[in-house]
DNA sequence: TACTCTGATGGTAACGATAACATAGGCCAT
DNA sequence: ATGGCCTATGTTATCGTTACCATCAGAGTA
C-alpha cells in the first residue's frame, strides 16, 4: 500500500521512505502498470477520439491541441481514424468504448443509428465537433460549416465576381464538406446568383490532385467561370496549380477561396485566400470542457467557434 | 465464464446460447471491459508509438502502415509525439509503457541513456524506425538516412552542377535530418566538391516557411549556387515559392531536391525531385515484423527499406 | 457394455493496483 | 493526564475478466 501511495504525486508518504521504494522499484525494473489501476480505480485515462484521417494538418492540429491540454492532466488520446466513413466510425467507437475511455470526441454530427445509440447509452460525456450537429448527442465544439461559407461569396460577391464555381468531394462521405456546398449554394441565392456550377471531384479525401483535377474540369464545363470555392485549401491549391499549368492569371482571370488556412496557402504564390477554422482551438476547447465535465462543472456546455476568413492574394483585391 | 466466451469469436459456445446473451447483452447496455480482460490475460492488445510529430504526412502514413495493418489482429495504437525531442521522448516511453503495450515502435535510433535502458530492459519487442540505428535496442525498420543522400548529389552532379547547397534544420534535434545533412556532406567530398554550402533554416520541424527563409539565406550568402538539396520536400517547397518570388527559374537556373515523396511534390510547379522513403510500408513492414514475433517467430529480424530517388521537374534534365 | 472423445458449460482463483478502513505514534492544547 | 488531530503505514476486499480445471451429456468405437 505503501509502495502504491509512493508512485502518486501528491500522496502522503515521507520522503525518505518514497526515496527507498523509487530506488528499489528502479532497481528490480519495476514498471507501474496502469491495466490493473485503471481497473480498481475505474478510471482509465483515456480519451477516445475519432477523426476521419489521420493525415490531414487540420485534424492532425485538433489531436495535438487536444493532446497537449490533456497531456497536462495525465490523460491519454486514445485514437482511430474512419476513412471519413460512417459505419467504420461505428466499427470504431465501439471498440473504443470498450476500453472504457472518460470521455469521447468524435468528428462532425452524422453517425449511423447505432453508433448515435452507443454514444448516447454509454456513461461518460461525448462531445461532436466540426460542426453544429443538428441533434447534438451531448455536447459540441464547432461551427456550422454551411453558414461559414457566406463570408468566402459574400467576399467574392464584393470583388465583382457573378459566376462562382464550388469544387467539394462527392456528397455523401465527408458531412463537412456537404454542409460547406449547401452553405455555398444557400449564400449564392441569397445573392440572386446562379448556384449550379458545381464540381465533384471523387471520393473524401479531396486533396491536390482532386482539386487540380475539378479545375480543369470546371475550366471545360464553365469557361467563363470568375471565381471558384474550394472545399479546403488542398482542392484549392490544387486548383491554382491547374490555372499555373494552363496559364490561367490568378487572381487576374480567376479568383480561388480555400478552406481551413493550411500552410501551404500562406506560403504558395499567389497566397491563398482561406478560412481559417481555428482546428488547434477546436481541440484545445474540447479537452478543456471535457476536463470541466470530469471535474463536475454543471453548466458546462457547448463551445461555438467563429471561424475567420482571411482575405490573401489569389483572391482579387478591388 | 460461457458468457465470457461468447464474446470471444472463436471459442466454442452453442449458436443458440450465444445469441441468446448478445440479446441479453444488448438490452443491458452492456460493454465490455477489455481494462478487465488485459490484466488477467497480460494482453494489452496495444501497440506503443512515438513520432516526432503528429503533423507530417511521412510519419503519418507510417502509423496509418501500422494501424491498418495491426488492426487486422485486433491491436491498437498508442500514439505519442516528441515534438522532435529525446527528453519528451523519454517521457513518453515512460509513460506508454504503464500500459503494458505488447510492442513498441520508435522512430529514429537517437535516445537518451535512460530511454535506452527502459527499452533495452522491458520485456516486449522494441522496433526502432526510419533509420538504422549505429547500436539497435532491439529490432529496426528503415534506412540509412546518410547513404541516401548520395543518389540525389550523384543527380545533380550527371546533370553537371558543381555548387550544390544543402537546407536542413538546426543539427542537435532532429537526427534523421543530421543524418541526411552528413550524407550530403559525405557525398560531395566523394565528388570532389565543396560541401560548405549548409544552411541551417531553425530548430525542426523545418516546414515550408523555414524553406522559403533558407533559400532567400542561401541566395544572398552564395548567389552562384546551381542546385539545393533540401530535409524534406516541404523545405523544398518552400525554396522552390521563394525562387517563384524573386523570380528565379527553376530548374533552369537552379534545381532544386527535396524528401519523403509528399503529395506537394508531385503537385506543385514544376513537380519535385524527390526521394520515395516508403513511409507508409515502413508501418506495414514493422507491423508485420510485430506479429511475426508475438506469433513466435524465431528469425524475425531487421527490415532494410531501399529509398528510391524521383527525378521530376525541379532538377534540369540533361 | 465399457470406453474414449468431443462439445458445451460451470467453478474458482488470480491478474495488480487501490478504496476504505484500521492502527500506531507523536504533538499540542486543555 | 486526557482527548483530539495529524502523519505515516498496514490490512482487506474488490474492480471484471479469463486461465485452468472440472463436469456432464451424447456420439462413436471396440
Amino acid at each position: 500500500m505503501t509502495v502504491s501511495r509512493a508512485f502518486k504525486a501528491d500522496s502522503l508518504v515521507s520522503r525518505e521512505t518514497r526515496e527507498a521504494i523509487l530506488k528499489t522499484a528502479d532497481e528490480l525494473g519495476y514498471v507501474f502498470d496502469s491495466t490493473a489501476s485503471n481497473l480498481r480505480s475505474q478510471k482509465s485515462g483515456f480519451v477516445a477520439v475519432t477523426i476521419p484521417s489521420i493525415n490531414n494538418a487540420n485534424f492532425a492540429d485538433t489531436v495535438g491541441g487536444l493532446s497537449d491540454t490533456l497531456s497536462k492532466r495525465d490523460m491519454q488520446i486514445l485514437l482511430g481514424y474512419t476513412n471519413y466513413n460512417v459505419e467504420e466510425e461505428e466499427r470504431l467507437i465501439e471498440q473504443l468504448l470498450r476500453r472504457k475511455p472518460q470521455a469521447i470526441v468524435v468528428t462532425g454530427g452524422t453517425h449511423t443509428e447505432r453508433a448515435r445509440k452507443l454514444l448516447q447509452t454509454v456513461a461518460i460525456p461525448v462531445i461532436e465537433t466540426w460542426d453544429i450537429p443538428n441533434e447534438p448527442i451531448g455536447h459540441y465544439v464547432g461551427f456550422s460549416n454551411r453558414a461559414v461559407m457566406r463570408d468566402m461569396v459574400d467576399h467574392f460577391v464584393a470583388l465583382g465576381c457573378q459566376r462562382i464555381a464550388f469544387i467539394g468531394g462527392d456528397v455523401q462521405r465527408d458531412s463537412r464538406g456537404s454542409e460547406r456546398r449547401l452553405g455555398f449554394i444557400a449564400a449564392m441565392k441569397a445573392h440572386g446568383l446562379d448556384a449550379s456550377r458545381l464540381i465533384a471531384a471523387g471520393s473524401p479525401p479531396i486533396s491536390m490532385r482532386e482539386g487540380a483535377n475539378a479545375m480543369a474540369k470546371l475550366i471545360k464545363l464553365y469557361p467563363d467561370t470568375e471565381a471558384v470555392v474550394c472545399v479546403s485549401d488542398l482542392a484549392a491549391y490544387g486548383a491554382l496549380t491547374e490555372c499555373r499549368r494552363l496559364e490561367i492569371p490568378v487572381p487576374e482571370r480567376f479568383s480561388i477561396g480555400g478552406f481551413g488556412n493550411y500552410e501551404i496557402g500562406e506560403v504558395c504564390v499567389p497566397t491563398l485566400t482561406t478560412i481559417n477554422a481555428f482546428a488547434r482551438e477546436i481541440g484545445e476547447r474540447t479537452a478543456e470542457l471535457i476536463l470541466d465535465i470530469l471535474d463536475g462543472a454543471q453548466q458546462a456546455g457547448n463551445v461555438g467557434i467563429s471561424p475567420q476568413l482571411i482575405i490573401r492574394d489569389s483572391s482579387r483585391t478591388l
